[in-house]
DNA sequence: AATGAATGAGAGTTCATTCAT
DNA sequence: TATGAATGAACTCTCATTCAT
C-alpha cells in the first residue's frame, strides 16, 4: 500500500511545521500528532522516537531543499541571474523553515551522530553550489582563481545572513529583499 | 558592593559554558550553579528564570563579542588584513560558543521578545562591520557603490558559513582555516 | 472444528514461553502473537484480555504439571524413589517455567478471583501428593501419625526451595541436583 | 542530619506497603509517594528509579527479616521450639509481605543483577538456618548425617509452603496455623 | 543573602485493546 | 475468521521553581 508511506510524509510535514514554530525542544509529539490529525501513539508506529523523527525531518527537508534548488540554479541564464534566484528561493524557504535551516547550517543541538549526518546533508547542498561555480569558471564567466569551496560558503552564508536580517529583524517579506543587490555584491566583491 | 555584580558575571560565565556544551534544553540550572560554585537557589537571586538567564547570557556574549571585535577591526592596517583578522577571531570564538552563535545569528528557539532583543544585539555587531565598510569607502579602499548593509551580511555570513564547515565538518582547528582566502574572496568577488 | 481448540493451545504454549522469559508485565501480546505465528488481534478472538490469557495459561500449566506428575508418582516403587522422582521432575519443570511456578505457589500479583482459582489449582497438586502420603501410610511405609497436609507442604516446599537455590543461585542443571538427598531428608527428618 | 536517612526509611516502608498490595508493576511511584506523604519527585531525590527503589526495598526487607529471625531462633530452648517459633514468625511476616517473600524466595521478575543480589540476600537467611542446624548437630540434638543445606531448604520451603496454603487458601490467621505440627514433621520426617 | 530539599507539571514512551478491512 | 494500524490512558522520570531554614 502507498498509504503507509503517505502517512509518513504527512507526519514529516506536521513535524516540519511544529518544529519550525516551537523549536526542537518546545515541540511536543502530541502537538505534532494533532497537526497530522492522528493519535499520539501513531507517531511511534512510524518513527522510533522524537529524536529520530527530528532527524528524519531534517534529512527530508534537506532533500526537498536540494531538489528544488537544483532546477532554480539551472534556470538562471547567467551567474547574476542564478545568484538572484538562489537568494529569492532561499528567502522564501527560510521564511517557513527557520529551524530546519539552523539545523542544516550548523547541526545545532544535535547528537554527534545526528550532526555528522546533517553536515553531510548540508555538504550536498554546498556541493551543488560549488558545481555551479566550477561551471562558471569553465565558461569564463567567473575568474579562474576563485576557490569554489570558499565561494560557495560566501554565497550561502551571505544570502542566509542577509535574508535572516531583513526578514526577522526588519520584517521584510521574502520578495521584498534586494536579491539583485546581494547577487551583485557576491559577484563583484568589495574592491575595485 | 561590587560583589553582587561580580557574582552575576560568574553565573553568566558558567551559563555560557554549560549552555554551549549541553544546548539550551540540555542545560540545567543545577549544572550551571555547580559550575559557578554556588547553590541552585542562588541563581534565582540573580536571574528571574532559566529563560531570562539564557537571554542575558546571549546579550552578555554579544557585548563581549563586540567588545573584542572592535579592536580586532581597528588592528588591521588594510581591508584585507581586517577581514582576515575578523575571520580568525570569529573562528576562535565559534569553536567555543557554537550555541551562542546560533542564537546571535538567528534568534533561534527564543520567544518573540527575546528574539527581537537579540536581533538588536546582532545588528550592533553588523553595524560595527558596516562602519568598517563605510570607512573603507571613504578612504577609497573600497568601491563607492558597495552597499554596506549587504556587504556586512556577506562578510559575517560568509565567514560564519566557511568556519562552520571547516571546523565542524572537516575537523579543522580555528587557526587552520584559510582566513586569507576568505578575506580575498570577499574583497574580490567572483567575476573578472 | 477441532482447529479452534488447537489454536487456543498454540496460543497458550506461546504464552507460557513468553511469560516465562519476560515475566508477567514484560510479556506483550504482540510478542505472544508472533511466537504463536498469528496476528495480534487474533489473540483477542480466543482470550478476552491479557489477564485472562495469563490466568488460563497458569491453569493449563497446572493441569499439565499435574497430568505429568501423577504418572511420575506412580512410577516409583517405594517412597524414597517417588520423592526422588518428584524432585527430579520438579526441577526440570521449574527450569523452564519459573514464573508459572511462582504463580502456582503463591498466586502472586493476581487479582483476588484469579488467586483463589489458582490456589484451587495448586491444592489439586497438593492433594495428589497428600494422596501419595495416605497410600504410604496404609502400606505401612510411612508412620501412621504423619499429617498428610503438612507432609505435602514439606515435600513440595522443600523440593521447591532446594531446586530454586541450586538452579538459580548455584547454577546447577536440573539433573545435577541431589534429588536422592532431599528425598532422604524429607523421609528421615532431622532427629535421631 | 538524621532526617535524610529517616525519610529514606519512610519511603522504603511506603514502598513495602504499596508493592505488597499492588505487585511490582501494579505499584506506581505516585502511590508510593502519596503513601509516604510526600511529592512524586521527592522519591527520586532518594532513589534513582523505580527499579532501584524496589531493589533496595527487598534488601531492606531481607535485612529486617534476618534481624528479627536471629533472636527468634536463639529464643527457642530446643530444636522443636526453634522450628515452631520460626514457623510462627514466618507466618506473621508473610501475612504482611507476600510480594517481598516471593522476591526473596525466587528473585522473580527481576533483572539478572537484581536477582543475583537478592539470592545473595536470601542465602544469608538460609545460612542462618543452616548454622542453627550445625549447632543442633554439635549438641547431638540432630542426627550427624543431616545435610544442613538440604535441611535448611526443607525447613524454609516447608514452612513457606504450609503458611501460604493455610493463610491464602484456607484463610487462616498467622497464629491459627499448626506451627507445632510442621515443626514436628520437619524433625521426625515421614518414616518409622 | 544563600541554600537545597521538596515539588508537580509535563514530557516521551509503551502497549493492551479496538475495529475497519 | 484474521488482521494490524490506530489509539490514548497511564506510566516513569526530569527539572524549573519555590520556600523554610
Amino acid at each position: 500500500m502507498v498509504a503507509k508511506e503517505e502517512k509518513r510524509i504527512e507526519i514529516l510535514k506536521a513535524a516540519i511545521k511544529v518544529f519550525s514554530e516551537a523549536g526542537i525542544e518546545g515541540a511536543t509529539i502530541e502537538e505534532i500528532a494533532k497537526e497530522a490529525g492522528i493519535g499520539k501513539g501513531t507517531v511511534y508506529e512510524y518513527f522510533e522516537s522524537k529524536n529520530t523523527l527530528f532527524q528524519e525531518m531534517v534529512c527530508y527537508s534537506g532533500k526537498r531543499f536540494l531538489e528544488e534548488l537544483v532546477p532554480v540554479i539551472e534556470q538562471g541564464d547567467n551567474m547574476l541571474e542564478k545568484l538572484r534566484l538562489i537568494s529569492q528561493f532561499y528567502a522564501r524557504f527560510l521564511k517557513n523553515h527557520l529551524d530546519i535551516f539552523n539545523s542544516l547550517m550548523t547541526g545545532y543541538s544535535l547528537s554527534e551522530t545526528m550532526r555528522s549526518q546533517l553536515l553531510k546533508e548540508m555538504s550536498v547542498i554546498s556541493q551543488a553550489v560549488e558545481d555551479m561555480i566550477r561551471v562558471g569558471i569553465q565558461t569564463l564567466e567567473l575568474r579562474a582563481n576563485v576557490n569554489p569551496e570558499i565561494a560557495a560558503a560566501c554565497i550561502l552564508g551571505g544570502i542566509h545572513s542577509y535574508a535572516i536580517k531583513k526578514i526577522f529583524s526588519d520584517g521584510y517579506g521574502p520578495d521584498e529583499i534586494d536579491h539583485e543587490g546581494i547577487a551583485k555584491a557576491l559577484l563583484t566583491g568589495l574592491i575595485w
